[in-house]
DNA sequence: TTTGTGATATTGTCTACGACATAATGCTTA
DNA sequence: TAAGCATTATGTCGTAGACAATATCACAAA
C-alpha cells in the first residue's frame, strides 16, 4: 500500500510515512490540518494526503518544540523562520553544568567537539580512558551526567542531528556496559536485590545503565530488564526474583501523567516492603513527588539510598 | 489519555493499550470487530471500547499466528482452544536447528532450563564461558542463533512470560557487548565500513549485535547506531561517515509493508554504490526479496557477503 | 504434471468530521 | 501570594464507506 508516494522521487510522503518519521500520530496530523491550517498536504490520484519534504521537516522542528514544553496552538501555524528563532532562544540561557572540576570541563568540551566532528573512535576511546583514570563512580557522576545534559541541550537547539544522537548513545552504552561488566561481583547473597527497568513508554536505556553501574559499585545485586516492561510484568518479575527494590528511569519527554499514574499503579501491584526508586530528568518527579516512591534526583544519591536501605530495620 | 484502564487492575484495556500490547493497529482492531465479530470489547461510560484481558490474550495468539503466515479471515473468529491447537502444531514440525554439534545441543537445553528456573547468573556465566571456549563466531552461529529461535518458539507458544524474555534479552545483550568489546580492532582503514541500525518500528537490538560481532570478526569497520533510526537520518549518517554498507535487522513481527516500503525508500535515498544488507527473521524478506537489497538469511552468510564486497571491482 | 493468466476474495489503511475527557491557562477571590 | 473555579486547547476515539494491494483459486495451455 502507498508505495509510490512515500519516496524521494517526488519528495512526497504518505501520512503513515510522516507519522513514522515525526512521531506525530495520524489523527493528530489530520486534526492540526483542520484546526491550524498546517500541515497542508497535497492529494494524490486517490485523494490521499501527500506531504512534501519541507512540511515534514517543519513538523520535526515542531515536535522538538513540543517536547521542550511549547503548545501546538502557539507554534504549529508559525512560519519556519519564526520556529527556528524560538528554537535557538530555547536553552541558550543558563548552561547549568559546571561547578567544574578542572580537567573534566576540558574533557566535556573535547567530547562535544569529537561528537560534532564525527570522531566516534576518538570519543569512545577517550571515554574508556576516562573510566579507567577517574573510576566508574566519578566517570558517571562528573563526566557522563553533564555530558548527557549538554548533548540533550544541543539536541533541543537542533545543533545535532538525530543520527548523531544515536551514535552518541550507542557509544556511551558500549562504554557503560563494559564498565559494568568489569564491576561484576560474584559474591553470593548481595543486597539489596535491585530490579532495573523502565515503563512501557520509555525507551531510553542510558539512565538505567548509569544507575546500574552506581548500584554495582555499592555491591548491590542487579537485575537489569531492559526498557519498556509492562507494569504487570514488573510485578511478576519482582516476585519471581525476590527483588527488594525496583529502580526506574524517566527521561525528560515523558508524559507527566503517565509517570504519576504508572508509579501509583505499580505501588499497588507490589508488596509494600518492596521499594520503588525513581530517577531521571523528568521534571514531574521533582514537582509532585508521588507517595510510596523514593525520588532520586541525583545519581550520587543512590549511594545514600543503598546505605539507608541496608541500615533500616527489616 | 486513557491511563487507568490499561493495566491489570480492572483487567480492561483501551484500544490504544491493545494496539501497544499486541502490535495490531487501531484501524485493524475496529475493522476486525466489524467483519469477523472479534474482538468484541465492552464499552465504558463514555462509549469507548474496553477490551477484557482474555480478548487481549487471544489477540496476542492471533498476532503470533499471523506472523507465522496464517490469514485473518481464517483464524480471527476461531475459539481460543482451536487457536492453541494450531499454535502447537505450528512449530512442532521441523525444529530446524540441529545438525547438532554434540555439546551444543546439551548447552541449548541447559540454557533453556536455567531461563525457566530464573537462574540468570547461571545463564550469564554459562554464556560467557561458551564465548570463551567456542570463540565468538561459533558461539553466535551455533549457540545463540538456535537459542534465540528456541526462546522465540517458546514465546510463540506462550510458554514464557514477557518479563522472562526481557531478562533473557538483557542477559544476551550483555554477553554480546562484552564479546564485541573484546574483538575491538584499532587497525586504521578497515573495510567495508558498515553502518548498523534498524527501522523506526523495530526495537530489537540483539540481531544487530549478532551481526556486529560477525562483522567484527571479519575485520570490518562497524558503526553501530542502535535501533529505530529514521530513514532520512540513516542516509545522513551514511554520508557523514562514508559508510559502504547499511546493515539492517528485522524481527518476525514487523509489518511486511513497512519493511518493503522502507527498504524501497532507503534504496532511493542512498547513493547506488552503498549496499543495503537486510537480515533477520522477518518472513517477508524471504518471500518477496526487494530489489537493490542483499537479503542475508543466515548469519553465516555475512562472511560470504563481506568477501564478495571486498573482491568486487569498485 | 507444470506453468501462466485472469477473475474473485481478502485485508489493511485511508477518507471525513463530530464528540468529549483531560490537560493547561486565565481569572477571580480570600 | 495562594487557592479555587471557569475556559480554552488538544489528542484521541467514535462512526462508516471506499479502494488499492495482495492472496487465492479456477482454468487453460504448454
Amino acid at each position: 500500500m502507498n508505495l509510490r508516494d512515500d519516496n524521494s522521487e517526488q519528495l512526497q510522503f504518505s501520512i503513515a510515512a510522516v507519522e513514522r518519521d515525526t512521531g506525530i500520530g495520524k489523527d493528530t496530523l489530520r486534526v492540526w490540518e483542520r484546526r491550524y491550517g498546517f500541515p497542508q498536504p497535497g492529494r494524490d490520484n486517490f485523494g490521499e494526503r501527500t506531504y512534501p519534504l519541507v512540511q515534514v521537516e517543519k513538523l520535526r522542528i515542531i515536535k522538538r518544540l513540543l517536547d521542550a514544553g511549547h503548545r501546538p496552538g502557539q507554534i504549529v501555524a508559525l512560519p519556519v523562520e519564526e520556529l527556528q528563532r524560538i528554537t535557538l532562544s530555547l536553552v541558550a540561557g543558563p548552561q547549568a553544568l559546571p561547578r567544574g572540576v578542572e580537567g573534566v570541563d576540558h574533557m566535556l568540551q573535547a567530547s562535544m567537539t569529537m561528537l560534532r566532528h564525527h570522531d566516534i573512535d576518538g570519543l569512545r576511546s577517550s571515554l574508556h580512558q576516562a573510566v579507567a583514570s577517574m573510576g566508574v563512580k566519578r566517570f558517571v557522576t562528573e563526566l557522563l551526567a553533564p555530558l548527557n545534559a549538554m548533548v540533550g541541550d544541543a539536541w533541543m537547539r537542533a545543533e545535532i542531528e538525530v543520527y548523531e544522537e544515536h551514535i552518541y548513545t550507542e557509544c556511551v552504552t558500549g562504554v557503560l556496559r563494559q564498565a559494568i561488566h568489569q564491576l561484576s561481583n560474584h559474591t553470593p547473597n548481595r543486597y539489596p536485590r535491585v530490579l532495573l527497568t523502565t515503563f512501557p513508554q520509555e525507551e531510553h536505556a542510558v539512565g538505567l545503565l548509569m544507575a546500574e553501574s552506581m548500584l554495582m559499585i555499592q555491591g548491590c545485586y542487579c537485575l537489569p530488564m531492559g526498557v519498556k516492561t509492562p507494569l504487570g510484568d514488573i510485578a511478576k518479575a519482582v516476585t519471581a526474583q525476590q527483588a527488594d527494590v525496583v529502580a526506574l528511569s524517566f527521561s525528560v519527554s515523558l508524559n507527566p501523567n503517565h509517570v504519576l499514574d504508572g508509579l501509583a499503579e505499580l505501588r499497588q501491584l507490589l508488596p509494600p516492603q518492596v521499594e520503588i526508586w525513581a530517577g531521571g530528568r523528568a521534571p514531574v518527579l521533582q514537582r509532585r513527588p508521588p507517595a510510596g516512591v523514593m525520588v532520586i534526583s541525583d545519581l550520587g544519591h543512590i549511594e545514600t539510598q543503598v546505605q539507608r536501605w541496608r541500615s533500616r530495620g527489616t
